[in-house]
DNA sequence: CGGTTGTTTGACGCAGTTCAAGCGGAGTGG
DNA sequence: CCACTCCGCTTGAACTGCGTCAAACAACCG
């Protein structure tokens, strides 16, 4: 669980005794091999993960078989806190590796987080950089052409990885295939292969051994088109809810609200 | 509000009081013109609104300018929910068309989700939601070819219209120009008329008067692949957190979890 | 009635797909 | 220990869906 508190810690630090609920919370472990389905589609959720090592990734298909991964989960998330509120998985969850997962039943972390209002924000906040994400996922597969949109991956899953610790020296897992790649950003395997090619030849990435390797991150950051405002990271967050009334009212947010805009675009 | 409290009662009734809470927690109405943006990518976000009428859309650009809008909101949608967690928007917020949005402090809305904790799990139901609907995106900018992808997206703005009580006669509002749903779908303006003209002589759609006409439902969910489960639609909650010990307990759901997969494709 | 914004259509080019084939490494069974 | 197989990686060649460029047209609005 060490993994998930350097991830929560990233927005604020967590007393002992938050530790202690959390860790008393989500007992028990379980470990899938690559290639294995947490949960199904069409499955009735009822179960809150936090990984702890390993990666897992949130798939659909469509009508002809294809394969859309939706969002990978890196060591130190926390996955499916929606669970409760809906009835039916409307997409499946994978290993793509060798994974262990730490499981809560959905109740007694609502109690945790009734008890410890902070870390209930905390939570929240994690399902809420998680919707960051998965816009930027939108925008990737829409906007951005191949190479930028390979770049723009393998910058999120180096930034996140770092974020918790998972990097050393330029140098972070990447346990995907690059059907994997392919399936993440909506490309063909044949055309991921080219596009990492093509970084490896301008010498802004290496890999081998399942690892990434990030030889001029500037370099790698503007062929992607990368700003990691998205994620979210280290910026701390206000006091929990009950505090709220004193300060940071709507009132300038009206003004900003009232601004206008230059509108669209082509 | 009336729409707001229709949209919100296809998960559960409301009472009166619950709703009372909320009009008066959504009480200033602000409006904006076609094209005017709410709120910009970069500013702090620091209320949650209520579509009223009309339409919004969250949109994103990416280096080169091109726009990418990665969700549309319709009316009785609230939205930001999630502001006060995060400190700068990572997106912006623009009206399609001349919208009506009521807007409410964060802080008043948390203390009725607090006083009202059935409320709460429904505001929370529809932040999940809003996920489920990214995520489909994703699938349908990765995954579908254009013909696919702008029928997916037609689909599912008459069923969220239809939702609401939009839709009559097989026919909803759209207020998005071609260069709006092009940059829903990530295609170019050019392409998404050519579609269009494909999808109304094949007869599946007409429009005008900025209105979506379906004139062949089943042809165009088929052409879409589209299947509604992701909006997770009049799918009853379950009863607020403080009942939850007693039933659904995690135990079946480690049976599922522990169910094995096919893997990779391709 | 002229300007602006959105739609429509044609011609052409290219980014990315598909098909195909060869290669290497890891695991497995004899 | 070798042979076999499977899976993932790599590369070439041909094809195509969609983008780009360009221009005309229609609708709305002041």
């Amino acid at each position: 669980m060490d993994i998930v508190f350097r991830k929560l810690e990233l927005a604020a630090a967590l007393s002992a005794e938050e530790k202690g609920a959390l860790r008393s919370t989500f007992r028990l472990n379980r470990k899938f091999d690559a290639g294995q389905d947490l949960l199904q589609e069409g499955a009735a959720p009822s179960l809150v993960g936090a990984l702890l090592s390993g990666m897992l990734c949130r798939y659909k298909r469509v009508a002809d078989g294809l394969r859309q991964i939706v969002s990978l989960s890196l060591p130190g998330d926390i996955f499916d806190l929606h669970s409760f509120t809906i009835q039916t998985m409307d997409h499946s969850i994978g290993a793509v590796m060798r994974s262990t997962v730490a499981t809560a039943k959905p109740a007694a972390l609502a109690q945790v987080a009734e008890a410890y209002p902070r870390l209930g924000v905390l939570l929240w906040r994690e399902a809420v950089v998680e919707s960051s994400v998965f816009r930027e996922w939108i925008v990737n597969c829409g906007r951005r052409r191949a190479y930028s949109r390979i770049a723009h991956l393998l910058c999120e899953i180096y930034v996140r990885s770092a974020e918790v610790g998972l990097a050393k020296d330029g140098a972070c897992p990447l346990p995907l295939t690059q059907c994997d790649l392919g399936d993440a950003t909506g490309l063909s395997v044949v055309h991921v292969n080219r596009v990492l090619h093509l970084l490896r030849t301008q010498k802004l990435i290496a890999f081998g051994a399942r690892r990434l390797t990030v030889l001029d991150w500037a370099g790698l950051a503007e062929a992607a088109d990368f700003s990691p405002a998205y994620l979210h990271a280290r910026e701390n967050i206000r006091p929990p809810v009950r505090e709220f009334h004193s300060h940071s009212g709507g009132r300038d947010l009206v003004r900003a609200v009232a601004s206008e805009s230059t509108g669209r675009d082509r």
